[in-house]
DNA sequence: TATTGTTATACTCTATAACTATA
DNA sequence: TATAGTTATAGAGTATAACAATA
C-alpha cells in the first residue's frame, strides 16, 4: 500500500505530535489531570497572581474558553482566584495544587527525558530548536 | 513573566504542530477541503480501492468516525464506493476528486518546502527523521 | 476605549459501545 | 471467529459573538 503521507514533513510532524501527546495525557490521567491543567499549574506555580486573561495569552487558549477550565481547577481545590481590583482576579496555587503540581512535575520531567530518549542521539540537539522556529518566530 | 513551559521539547512539538497544521488548514480552506480530506483523497488516489477500514488504520482513525468523513467526500462528488463483495466497498476518486487532489497536491508541496525553509538551515536535515522516530517506531 | 470575565453556542476531532451482515 | 460498515453518543478542544462591569 502507498502512502504519499509519509513523505511530508508536515504529516510527520502532526502525527509525532500526536502520539506523543496521546501517551502524555495516559500518564497525566492517575493524577487527574488534563493536558491543559499541566500547563495551568506550572504558570500560575511560577507566576503567583496571574489572571486568567494573562494565561490564555501565554496559551494561546481564548479568553472564553479559559473560564471553565480555571472552574474546574478552583472546584478540585487547585486554585484559588483572589480579587486583584474590581475586574480581575489573580491566581494562586492551594497547598493541594502546590502538591499536585510537584506530582505532574516528576511526569513531566521523567516524561521528557524519554521522549528525548527515543530521539535518534544524532538529531537530538536539533529537535527543539526547529520545532521552537516554527511557533515562536 | 515565566514561562516554564518553553524549556519542555514536549510542549514545543505540541505548539509547532497546533501552529503549523492552523496554518495548513487556512491554505485548504479555499478548496473546501479539510485536513483529513487531504489525507484521504492522497490515499485513495495512491491507492485506488482501497476500503474505508484499510484507510482508517493507516490514518490512525477508527472505523466508525470514517463513516461521516467517507459520506461526505461521496456527497462533495469526490470520491465513490464500489462493491468489492458483499461487505466492503472500494473507494476510488471521481474525476473532480482527481482534479481536487491535484489543487491540493499544489498546495501543500509549497506549504510543505516553506515549511522547510522556516526550519533553520542547520537543523533541517534532522527534522523529519526526529519526528518520525517518535511515531513510527 | 480597551480589557476582564462571562454565557451561550457550534463545530471538529476523537473514543467507545453495540449492532448487522459478511468473510 | 474475525472483519466491514454503521449508528449513536459522549468528551475534549476550539472558535465566535455578545454582554456587563471596570480600567
Amino acid at each position: 500500500m502507498k502512502d504519499p503521507l509519509l513523505d511530508l514533513p508536515g504529516y510527520s510532524l502532526r502525527r509525532a505530535a500526536a502520539a506523543v501527546m496521546g501517551e502524555f495525557v495516559a500518564r497525566l490521567e492517575p493524577l487527574g489531570l488534563r493536558l491543559s491543567d499541566v500547563s495551568a499549574l506550572l504558570l500560575v506555580g511560577a507566576n503567583p497572581g496571574v489572571t486568567a486573561s494573562q494565561l490564555g495569552r501565554m496559551l494561546d487558549i481564548q479568553r472564553a474558553n479559559m473560564v471553565p477550565m480555571i472552574a474546574r481547577m478552583e472546584a478540585a481545590r487547585l486554585l484559588l482566584r483572589q480579587p486583584i481590583d474590581g475586574k480581575s482576579h489573580g491566581l494562586r496555587l492551594t497547598e493541594i495544587g502546590q502538591a499536585r503540581l510537584a506530582e505532574a512535575q516528576r511526569v513531566i520531567h521523567g516524561f521528557e527525558a524519554e521522549l528525548m530518549e527515543r530521539v535518534p542521539q544524532a538529531h537530538r540537539e536539533h529537535f527543539k530548536p526547529a520545532l521552537d522556529a516554527l511557533w515562536r518566530d
